[in-house]
DNA sequence: GTCTATAACCGGATAGAC
DNA sequence: GTCTATCCGGTTATAGAC
């Protein structure tokens, strides 16, 4: 059987792709993004440029390794808000706080890789069909934040509700990475504000006045979801 | 006097100059912003490579010219669709479709340079400092967007809307930028359904229930101005 | 002091030998 | 699966021309 020694070497290959990745990351913490050259991070690994290319096939690529790193992070610490808060207000509030927590010592890198999250080719684009996986756990974690609250949210408003809030967090991250303020005060404001008034916004939403925006809210986000991308 | 000789040189100077820019916007068009290198917009200009460094610092700085220029041209649009439409609705309708018009011809180039116009660090970046100019031509225009509409629009509410339609259109065109339907028509749906809400929850701004979630809006805005950037 | 040209540098990416 | 050699393009250094 040649199964054995195919084994074998995608072990010896496994080794190699993660030894690569951990001092990419580790680089990347270091220097940050651009100053980190891939040559630097075949040297540290102890393999060759074109080696490192064979596992990965582009320098951004070896970034979606910590972007998964990061959502598993920041999964936890929301899962951990949504444990003890009941409200709707301070579990989204909760929520964000505890991802942007996460995320904090990684704001440099952050910044510098937003870029490439907004170009819409890059298969780190948060909005691409690539990331559609990680996409969906976010979402069923907000959808998660909503069921367990416990305010009066009306039923149809609860199905995109979700979506909306994966939005905003989207939203907020945006503006943190733009935010040069002392602590992050500028984000912590706009947090707390805003998830106010979504919160009140979304209480008054079980007024009867508002059967007719919830309808077409609803119409909006199925649009969205049937036609192909 | 060297004033002759200095102003013509400089003459001279600027006919390099925007002989470079229109050469390089000629070919971003025709060719994508990636595929056309900095040595062929010096060649088609008929100047050496390290020539036209001297007059834009990098490619990055090529593009702030088609910006400003493209700018002008959704304000005209914008304009000419305001002088004829009177309901919020179709304004805010009508000017967000005829700025999608004109961005139209360049959707390809768009989704290129919107990578850069993510990144903080960028000049390019529309909420960076560099581009403040341009910012607030274009939020002025949404207040003449609200002020000349007939309807009944909450006077505090008026003071933040057009920093929140400016803040909409944004999402919008990240939206039209990855958006591959054919006709655009999944971007045209969004707007058509999504401004229809907007108008909707505008207008129930009004009633007196409202007034709380109005004044912490109030505040969210004026706090993020106050606070240093 | 304003402008232009040539020759490099640097780093991401690839080809192809072993 | 790993290496070496090379390409390619953004950017810079610098020498000199007007």
């Amino acid at each position: 059987m040649t199964l054995t020694s195919a084994s074998a070497r995608s072990v010896k290959g496994e080794k190699t792709r993660s030894l690569i990745l951990e001092k990419a990351i580790e680089l990347f913490r270091q220097r940050g993004y651009d100053e980190t050259t891939m040559r630097m991070i075949a040297e540290h690994a102890g393999v060759a440029l074109g080696n490192a290319y064979y596992y990965f096939a582009s320098k951004e690529h070896l970034v979606q390794g910590l972007y998964e790193q990061l959502e598993a992070e920041q999964m936890d610490a929301s899962t951990a808000v949504l444990a003890r808060e009941k409200s709707f207000k301070n579990r989204l509030a909760g929520a964000i706080l505890a991802e942007l927590t996460v995320l904090e010592p990684y704001h440099r890198l952050c910044a510098a890789l937003f870029k490439h999250a907004a170009d819409p080719a890059s298969p780190l684009s948060p909005f691409g069909p690539a990331s559609e996986p990680i996409r969906n756990r976010v979402i069923t974690s907000y959808a998660r934040l909503v069921e367990g609250a416990h305010d009066t949210i009306p039923q149809d408003l609860k199905v995109d509700l979700p979506q909306l809030l994966w939005l905003f967090k989207m939203g907020v991250v945006l503006f943190w990475i733009h935010d040069r303020s002392f602590g992050r005060n500028r984000t912590y404001h706009l947090v707390s504000r805003s998830v106010d008034i979504i919160a009140t916004l979304v209480s008054l939403m079980s007024m009867p006045i508002f059967v007719p925006v919830r309808k077409k809210l609803l119409k909006l986000m199925q649009g969205l979801k049937a036609n192909p991308s």
